[in-house]
DNA sequence: ATGTGC
């Protein structure tokens, strides 16, 4: 993207202007050299996404944001249900609640590099990965509807887990508001054998160390020290989320036009919020939340019988549980009044602030833990919101490295092999039952997350906390 | 992202 094309407002924050279709402005949180990898797509998606109804405030792009499926990955967007505002299926995405859980284990990373053969072994034998993997689980039609509704409090009713992970994740473990009766029979069905499964694409689960701290005292805070090890899990409502994706966005494709909502492009398909079809759209999406939190809370489980085999002394502690494709009910203050919107985050974070309501106790004066997982192979970040990033995006920050390179650009460059070879000669365990996974997840293939991650930071998005570096990484 | 898809 050319920076020419925007108003730059400062270093960090880019603007393309309203006018008589757009209401409202798109905001773009990036350095100059983020904005020009960009792809011109995002300019495009991001100012589209500003003439939706209900639109509160701007259009907003993170410093990872890159093409999706209507709205940008990497976006923002907040509605008011009072002033004809919108939820979309493509505002969320596809991998619904997809997100990324961090534990703390009591290791060090030395701990984990006299075993980390047999640890990178194990986890692959244990942690269903991949397209179409299946997990021992099978719910029977009772268990999913329990499961929807209850979501990782479910999961830890039924064992895998313990109380106080549950105050360690977004919405405590359970997003209230699901209609488990809103899924349709085909997204329960592909559900059935996929509880506990890491799925493929960008999903991974890391043993990380911690290289290192940026802010002591938050680090303390979330009990994270250099050279800790942590286990990271990025996953999300696997086969249930994308059905509901699918099935709602053709629904909406056609609700739109028959509501009058003229759409720039049809892929922004949509509803009004206090429309039928919107409200089970929320039903149903709240209900793939609780399958994502779920999930992510069972492989926990599993990560823990490993640790427990491999190195008994392990304790694993959840940090937090974050999701990174959502729509959410919140209270935001919009020139100095409350409002009551729907946030959109397609590919970002929540990044809520110190004093935030919304957050358990362990984070009121910290700010809630923001985790941005890296590509395979290079950094992730643990970065805490901030009071400022309340009134920057909603209390939004970035998700990820962001994609510069399409899976098939990247399988033409790389195999999945070469790749393996030359993360292990540094100490990098790859597992995957794929090679060819692996060569589309390509390090080479990301933008570099340190540049995102400080740009977050300089936009005042987030505030960054540590890095870790991977010591074993399995790949969907 | 995905019972990967022309």
């Amino acid at each position: 993207m050319d920076p020419r094309q925007l108003t730059k407002i400062d270093e960090y924050t880019w603007r393309i202007e309203p006018d008589a279709e757009h209401p409202v402005p798109a905001i773009i949180y990036a350095s100059e050299a983020l904005i020009r990898d960009m792809d011109d797509k995002v300019y495009e998606q991001a100012e589209n996404v500003a003439a939706l109804p209900g639109i509160v405030g701007a259009s907003y792009a993170m410093p990872d944001a890159h093409w999706g499926y209507g709205f940008p990955i990497g976006g923002v967007a907040a509605f008011d249900p009072d002033l004809g505002g919108i939820v979309s299926a493509g505002g969320v995405g596809f991998d619904i609640s997809c997100g990324v859980r961090a534990l703390v284990t009591g290791l060090t990373a030395d701990d984990v590099r006299g075993v980390q053969k047999e640890l990178a072994d194990d986890l692959l034998a244990t942690v269903p990965a991949g397209v179409g993997s299946r997990g021992e689980i099978r719910l029977s039609a009772l268990e999913m509807d329990a499961m929807l509704t209850g979501g990782a409090r479910w999961a830890v009713k039924e064992g895998y887990g313990t109380e106080t992970d549950l105050a360690h994740i977004e919405e405590g473990g359970c997003m209230s508001g699901a209609e488990p009766e809103q899924v349709s029979d085909q997204a329960k069905k592909r559900q059935l054998r996929e509880m506990g499964t890491l799925g493929s694409g960008n999903h991974y689960l890391e043993v990380q160390e911690v290289v290192e701290i940026f802010d002591p005292e938050l680090a303390a805070a979330f009990k994270l020290a250099d050279g800790n090890a942590i286990v990271s899990i990025h996953c999300g409502s696997r086969g249930l989320g994308h059905q509901i994706g699918t099935e709602f966005l053709r629904e909406m494709a056609v609700a739109a036009e028959s509501f009058g909502i003229h759409l720039p492009d049809r892929e922004l398909a949509c509803a009004p919020l206090r429309s039928e079809v919107g409200r089970r759209y929320l039903g149903a999406m709240r209900a793939a939340i609780n399958c994502a939190l779920a999930n992510r809370q069972i492989i926990t489980h599993l990560v823990r019988q490993v640790l427990a085999r491999v190195i008994p002394k392990a304790s694993l502690d959840l940090l937090y549980d974050v999701s990174h494709n959502t729509c959410k009910e919140e209270r935001h203050i919009v020139d100095g009044v409350e409002r009551h919107l729907f946030v959109h985050r397609k590919g970002a974070t929540r990044a809520f602030g110190p004093g935030h309501p919304d957050l358990p106790d362990a984070f009121r004066t910290s700010g809630q833990p923001v985790l941005i997982g890296g590509s395979m192979g290079t950094a992730s970040y643990v970065l805490a919101g901030t009071e400022e990033s309340m009134h920057r995006a909603f209390g939004s920050a970035c998700h990820g490295a962001g994609r510069l390179m399409s899976r098939h650009a990247a399988k033409k460059r790389w195999s999945g092999r070469q790749v393996v070879d030359e993360l292990a000669e540094r100490g990098i365990l790859i597992r995957s039952p794929t090679m060819r996974g692996v060569a589309e997840e390509a390090p080479g293939a990301y933008k570099d997350v340190t540049d995102v991650v400080d740009a977050a930071q300089a936009a005042g998005l987030a505030r960054k906390v540590a890095k870790l570096a991977p010591l074993v990484c399995l790949k969907g």
